[in-house]
DNA sequence: GGTATGACTGATC
DNA sequence: AGATCAGCCATAC
């Protein structure tokens, strides 16, 4: 597949994950096939804009460690993904500095396939 | 074509 | 539990 199917996928994958729910750039990679691929996943993502339709709930995916992958520190993408999943109910830990991460053993998903 | 880079991961220390 | 390292692969230069 090429860049463009993968981006497809990509998100048609991210809008399975469930609300109050969030899952890793890998496991994606995973679902797709192609567990070793897990930056592409974010590549994808970065891809996307707030225009997008339909709308790709993109703040559900987060390391595999439950950490936001900041993009920067002097950016509030961060902050902005970390509101959107409280704002859904998911427990964000925020600590010094802003550090925001999940809880991934209450709302990890990570089902085996779609 | 080689090198650096990235919204990463898993193993190891 | 936090820090480091090596592996991975498409893109950009």
């Amino acid at each position: 597949m090429d860049s463009a199917e993968f981006h497809a996928a990509v998100y048609e994958t991210v809008r399975q994950i469930p609300a109050q729910k969030v899952t890793s750039y890998g496991h994606i990679a995973r679902l797709l096939g192609m567990p070793n691929h897990s930056r592409h996943v974010g590549q994808a993502l970065k891809f996307l804009t707030p225009g997008t339709t339909p709308p790709v709930p993109w703040h559900r995916v987060i390391s595999s460690s439950g950490a936001i992958s900041s993009r920067g520190p002097g950016t509030d993408g961060a902050r902005r993904q970390g509101d959107a999943l409280e704002a859904e109910g998911v427990v964000v830990t925020a600590g010094r500095g802003g550090e925001l991460k999940v809880d991934l053993g209450s709302y990890g998903w990570f089902p085996d396939s779609v």
